[in-house]
DNA sequence: TGACATTTTGACCAATCGGTCAAAGGTGAG
DNA sequence: CTCACCTTTGACCGATTGGTCAAAATGTCA
């Protein structure tokens, strides 16, 4: 229980953090089950039974690598304010969501890999704490279009459509690269721009 | 080299299926370095030696899966074609993209979870196939938008909105269903009719 | 039927897997 | 310095990995 939150030295504190940023970078290049413990330790250049000492197994480190990822991942939908102007609001969220994308590609894989394969370790916390907040925004939404304030769209399918679009370009990163080709050295201002061209035309009343 | 074209038997050719069947299930659950011969001879009713006799190695098996995945993937871009009506071809390939995500969610998880792992098989096709195919139906898109057959928006970030949204509900296919909830039986009418709404008004020049 | 090629299998292999353990090496407080 | 505690390590464990092999079973065709 080494991983747990409270009465930690520093240098434990230094060693789990330097063991998560080695773990990231593995579990979400090569998903939990092509992972192997050896590589996550020489990754953070320690020994495998020096790692152990500070997580008790494999599934230790990925636990603890998606337990808060999922808070982290929705913080910007649970910010989505039901006072605020509509189409800034999405807005808003779509490019904080993008950003993530391109701040935190390996978290964006790392979920998808556990997505990818069944979720079997989420699947309860997706019923239980993200279908709910999922729902109250959704119904933010329709309240916004059934005042006209928005055009009408199905609001469980657009929160979709801006994951899928904004998480695609961390998840699908090397096949963007390979479509754009080299020359084009950061794809994210073009996305940007195009998903705000999406969802304003997609939303807007007024045009 | 069993498993190359020309010149097999009636059995090879039926083992070969009942393999690839078999491994289709498994690699596109758990990724390849996730995936064990075994678990393919026990899914497919072999003995792991009898399946080695098919495929020389787990990654030749592999590779024979995604070996013309990307054809059948891209087939629907194909056959987008530049004297169509604009909004038609591209409301088609939306609808055919998205058909396929609900017919063969496997192999849509299969080519996601190359493409998650940095494509290390399917890298160098992505460049000299996908790479060609798509600049050139982007041209085409270009040229309706120039002729303002359709609204102005990047061709290339067009296509790849097509892919994550249509993908996106085989992939992501537990987290949709977790989201909607089990009242919900089949989320691809809802799609289709979002799918529809969004490329319309992003693309239709009238409204 | 007999003769030959194809198919299937159990036994086996070296390498790697996740994980343990006792002992050695550090560290800080008194 | 001492002593207690924290940290690190090499050696090791049983289980599983991808893959081999010789022999047995089966199919094929005259």
């Amino acid at each position: 229980m080494k991983d747990s939150a409270a009465g930690q030295t520093r240098i434990q504190r230094n060693k789990i953090a330097t063991i998560s940023e080695a773990a990231l970078d593995v579990f979400s290049t090569y998903g939990f089950r092509g992972t192997t413990v050896d590589q996550i330790a020489k990754s953070a250049g320690l020994s495998k039974p020096n790692l152990l000492y500070y997580f008790n197994s494999k599934e230790a480190i990925h636990s603890h690598l998606l337990d808060g990822l999922l808070d982290i991942w929705v913080a910007p939908l649970h910010d989505l304010n039901p006072d605020g102007d509509p189409l800034d609001e999405i807005l808003t969220y779509v490019r904080r969501k993008l950003a993530m994308s391109r701040d935190m590609p390996r978290e964006s894989r790392l979920f998808a890999n556990e997505i990818l394969q069944g979720a079997p370790y989420m699947k309860a916390t997706l019923s239980s704490e993200l279908k709910p907040l999922v729902d109250e925004k959704a119904g933010v939404i329709r309240t916004w279009m059934e005042a006209g304030r928005l055009k009408p769209a199905d609001p469980h399918h657009l929160l979709f459509s801006i994951w899928s679009l904004t998480q695609h370009y961390a998840d699908f990163e090397v096949q963007v690269g390979a479509v754009l080709g080299p020359e084009v050295a950061d794809p994210f201002p073009a996305a940007e721009d195009y998903l705000v061209t999406v969802f304003t035309r997609l939303l807007s009343p007024d045009s």
